[in-house]
DNA sequence: CTGCGGCTGTAGCAATCGCTACGTCCGGCC
DNA sequence: GGCCGGACGTAGCGATTGCTACAGCCGCAG
């Protein structure tokens, strides 16, 4: 046993919880490795620097969230509207509050462009991007403008839930969409 | 001189400066007050906490962004594609930059309910809702639920913009809005 | 048995954090 | 002059940060 690639998977499978339940922004290595029943020694053995543990996480959860999505949203094609609709609906989900709160944490990390959240951020949005495209119906032609329209109108609604305005997002925007 | 009120206002003025430009994440004391050219035993004799400066700090900031809101956007009333057009045309000048990786900073702060932040990111956003509400055409049934939705769509520009993706945006949102 | 190399616990480093105790200076009041 | 209270500088507290130096443990090769 102790395969150091499988260790890192344990850690970096362990840190993902964590960082879904605790936030991003005030991570730090020794109350993690207290949760993970190891020391920050350790942590910092199997991973060069926190900044790439956080790197690996941060990779893990993206893929995480994919899986989420492509599981909950229709596999059919749809029109921009019903995407976005569907997308809002999971987003409702009381167990996916504290994974959007993390995506909006990583965010504001990566505003002013700081690794290794800028890096996680842009692929992270750009993975939406092409995930919607896959499921945008209507004329290919523009199809990627629309997919980026729905990620935006998607990460607005991540906002407003996010502090608390959800409530007055009931439809609002399904109205606005054609 | 040394009325204690405009010395506080001195304060939150230097310091909503010293925000914008250095960021809120990691904002300290002791490096804010040598640039304000003093320490930062005086921002807590001016201040109860760290937290009430940045509070009243926030708050200014929060005005002088709906004061170039204001500004910047068409006073007369508009459909809610030209006013989220408006919008992102705003958002995309580059003296605008750090003021938006300012508002994506806060709303990761606020993401995890934490206050000061989440109060300040709520208002703000109320603060927006209010003002798109009074620059909307078409009818007044529904214009506060279409006013929620251009704000959600802006905000939806704010994160794209701020992780880089802002040049795949052009126009795409505009298109999708009727 | 000896030695060696990978794993891990202990302890500590220097830096930074918000915040505070203490002393001092200084202008106005009696 | 004596005094008092607001303004301010100096220095430091206790906690926390990412990271590291060091030594011991253990299994395996010689």
């Amino acid at each position: 046993m102790g395969d150091r690639e499988e260790q890192r998977r344990l850690i970096v499978a362990g840190a993902s919880a964590y960082v879904v339940a605790e936030g991003l922004t005030k991570l730090s290595l020794r109350p993690l490795a207290a949760r993970l029943g190891t020391s920050d020694r350790m942590l910092l053995y199997y991973f060069d620097s926190k900044d790439e543990l956080v790197a690996e996480v941060l990779q893990a959860l993206s893929a995480d969230l994919r899986a989420v999505l492509a599981a909950s949203i229709p596999a059919r094609r749809v029109p921009v509207r019903t995407l976005v609709e569907a997308a809002d609906a999971l987003l409702a989900r009381p167990e996916m509050r504290s994974s959007a709160a993390l995506c909006l944490e990583l965010l504001g990390l990566a505003a002013r462009g700081a690794d290794p959240y800028a890096t996680a951020a842009r692929s992270l949005l750009a993975d939406w991007i092409d995930w919607a495209e896959t499921r945008l119906s209507g004329p290919p032609r523009g199809r990627r403008a629309r997919a980026v329209g729905a990620v935006a109108c998607i990460e607005g609604i991540l906002v407003l839930r996010a502090v608390g305005l959800g409530e007055r997002l009931r439809g609002a925007l399904g109205g606005l969409l054609r």
